[in-house]
DNA sequence: GCGGATCAC
DNA sequence: AATGGTGATCCGC
């Protein structure tokens, strides 16, 4: 309720130069704040500095920003989603508007939903679920082979882009996924220097290999989300130590992540567990860093209630300002909102959300690999022999990582990034699987010209391009045939690729042996995915893939049930948003915290709340305190570090040397406008 | 099926 | 010296 107002804002959109005129007389910094800092990924609404710095902070940002391709771009698409969210208001008005019975019948199918989930959720207690995330991994592996950086703000990364920054830098508005000459300018502003580390993918590898070692005592079978991140099922493992209890569980997170700081000689991690995998994700980022979190099942519901919904984990900047518009704020506002939420989204996203907010998992099998992709950023231009041979490039790196995958690809789609930041994506089906660079270049030129004739005439010059990608699709498992010199195709001992492999071999035992040239598999019946999910675990496969952090071979245990749905969201509308001023989570109920280790946090508090139900009487093991409401001011500042790219790309660069080797395209004969004809 | 968007890392 | 790269999914055409 009220709000609506401010949807209203007039937001001069429309013309670009005139608004955008901030040039000069464009809006002053104060009020234009108000109106864009929200379009920042990286706004601090976090602890960790205070409210003054946080503005000055905001205030470098959008100087620096403002007059950039990249901004403008990003309020061009913000322009777009408020007409979206218009479109999505009408649409609800027309619902309040519309007759009795309907809105009636409306809410009793939500009532019904409603019923259903918190049956589902009734039926999954007893598993329990670990989320562990390292603190500012790559930072903290470079600062501790150099504790010479220790007390100096650190960021990972380059220049052009920060992947992870330490708690020093933070406290100076760095951050992860920040491009780095603003953070530079944001500690010079403070009278520090920031401190750039070029990464180094190999030792942090290394490192998550030592973790996972440590953590598959807990969880066999485990699996590691990306190089810094794991979910365990410890329901096993509690139950076979006797460790089914609060008490139980705060001790095995407070040994989990003692022993990661042990076998990596002083890394951090921070843990969370609780009745559900999403829960125990948003539970590890807490008390981040070297922080715990547990939360029990009497107080689930307490904890989600409270929780902002930009902390569901699919839930983006997007999302939450959709959400927002409609005056949903928590997750107690999604279920208070319910019918409101299936008007306004489409049944996917109502799905989603109702069940995020019951913190309920959605149903996640890591599917097999759906696409390899490769795009490069380059100064922009429009040199067409240039932008050709960057193209070729790309077309050779993705051949050869197809290769080594045993995969080939029969689909397609060239993206073009402009100067002024517009994406555009061509799809270009081939006539037969390949992994032949040749092919894939020749399919993504045909594209390229493609996008060239459709975006300049004769008259006109095609624009400047700063970006080219290539993703291919439709991928199918390759065996047996020969590789690119020669060799026979074996995949690497461990992976999936080598146990279908193997499974091909045993099959095409009983007749024609594997002198069959290309034998293509496609894996669709579900035994077979079942018996790939639980080769995951095979401890002796490590193996160093070239390939960092993807290459899910590891399974998930996850228990039966049928209902399909995934994760996703879409929603309706956003709205001007000044965010900024959610300090961090309320702690709802009673989610203890456990501290341990040098743990420098201060014990947070807790006053009671008006927490639904009864609190039973909880057992107060140590500290942990529970009861309502925490403040969470200390003066850490939690996100995690998104992972990299820049230094995938860097350790490609330092693995592969390059990729030479022209030779030109062999012509994709056939033309046809739709699917290019390969030899 | 395509192209645009969003999200996570 | 000018905001990354990879993979996935969803939605509206």
């Amino acid at each position: 309720m009220a709000k609506e107002g401010a949807a209203e804002q007039p937001t001069s959109s429309r013309q670009p130069p005139s608004s955008t005129a901030a040039a000069d007389g464009g809006p002053l910094y104060g009020q234009a704040e108000k109106d864009y800092h929200h379009l920042f990924n990286f706004t601090n609404n976090k602890a960790g500095m205070d409210k003054v710095d946080r503005e000055k902070a905001n205030q470098t940002i959008y100087e620096m920003s403002k007059n950039s391709s990249y901004f403008k771009n990003e309020q061009r698409k913000d322009d777009n989603r408020k007409e979206d969210i218009d479109r999505m208001k009408a649409h609800l008005e027309a619902y309040r508007n519309s007759q009795p019975e309907m809105r009636l019948k409306a809410e009793q199918s939500v009532r019904g939903v409603l019923q259903r989930l918190e049956k589902e959720r009734e039926s999954k207690r007893g598993s329990w679920w670990c989320h562990v995330d390292m603190d500012m991994f790559y930072c903290a592996v470079e600062i501790r082979d150099d504790p010479s950086l220790k007390d100096k703000p650190v960021a990972v990364g380059g220049p052009g882009m920060i992947c992870t920054a330490n708690y020093v830098a933070r406290r100076y508005g760095v951050r992860a996924a920040m491009p780095g000459f603003i953070g530079k300018k944001l500690c010079a502003d403070q009278g520090a220097e920031l401190v750039f580390v070029g990464g180094n993918m190999q030792k942090y590898q290394a490192e998550s290999m030592t973790v996972r070692r440590v953590l598959s005592e807990f969880d066999p079978h485990l699996k590691m989300g990306s190089l810094d991140e794991a979910f365990l099922n410890l329901t096993d493992y509690l139950k076979e130590n006797d460790l089914d209890s609060h008490e139980g569980r705060v001790k095995v997170a407070t040994e989990i992540r003692e022993k990661i700081t042990e076998a990596t000689r002083g890394l951090t991690a921070s843990a969370g567990i609780a009745p559900g995998r999403m829960m125990a994700k948003i539970a590890s980022d807490f008390n981040k860093p070297n922080g715990q979190t547990i939360i029990e099942e009497r107080d689930a519901a307490g904890f989600m209630d409270s929780l902002s919904v930009r902390k569901i984990p699919g839930v983006g900047k997007v999302g939450e300002h959709k959400l927002e518009a409609l005056n949903i704020k928590t997750c107690r506002d999604i279920l208070d909102n319910a019918v409101l939420i299936t008007q306004a989204c489409s049944d996917k996203s109502t799905q989603f959300l109702l069940r995020a907010a019951m913190g309920i998992d959605g149903e996640g099998r890591a599917s097999e690999r759906k696409s390899f992709s490769c795009e490069r950023t380059f100064r922009a231009t429009q040199d067409r022999k240039f932008l050709e041979e960057k193209l070729r490039d790309i077309a050779e790196s993705l051949a050869e990582d197809l290769k080594s995958h045993f995969m080939r690809s029969r689909h397609i789609t060239l993206k073009v990034k402009t100067a002024d930041f517009k994406v555009k994506q061509l799809a270009m089906p081939l006539s037969r699987s390949t992994d032949e660079a040749d092919d894939i270049d020749a399919g993504a030129q045909r594209a390229f010209s493609k996008y060239i004739d459709t975006h300049g005439d004769d008259t006109k010059a095609p624009p400047a391009i700063r970006l080219l990608g290539i993703k291919c699709a439709n991928l199918t498992h390759v065996f047996g045939g020969t590789g690119p010199d020669g060799e026979e195709r074996e995949a690497p001992k461990g992976t999936i690729d080598y146990f279908l492999q193997q499974q091909q071999k045993q099959k095409g035992g009983k007749g024609k042996a594997s002198e069959v040239g290309d034998i293509s598999i496609e894996i669709e019946d579900d035994e077979q995915m079942d018996q790939i999910d639980q080769m995951g675990d095979n401890a002796d496969a490590p193996a160093g893939d070239d390939h960092p952090g993807n290459q899910l071979l590891l399974p998930d245990i996850i228990d039966l049930e049928e209902w399909e749905e995934d994760v996703d969201v879409n929603h309706p509308q956003p709205q001007p948003p000044s965010c900024s001023s959610s300090p961090c989570q309320p702690a709802p109920s009673s989610a203890s915290l456990q501290p341990s280790l040098p743990l420098p946090l201060p014990q947070k508090r807790q006053l009671p709340q008006s927490s639904a139900a009864a609190q039973p009487k909880q057992p107060a093991p140590k500290r942990g305190k529970k009861g309502g409401k925490r403040n969470q001011d200390a003066a850490t500042v939690c996100v995690s570090g998104p992972m990299d790219a820049l230094l995938k790309r860097m350790a490609d660069r330092k693995a592969a040397g390059g990729g030479g080797g022209g030779s030109s395209a062999a012509g994709g004969g056939g033309v046809d406008g739709e699917c290019i004809e390969l030899d």
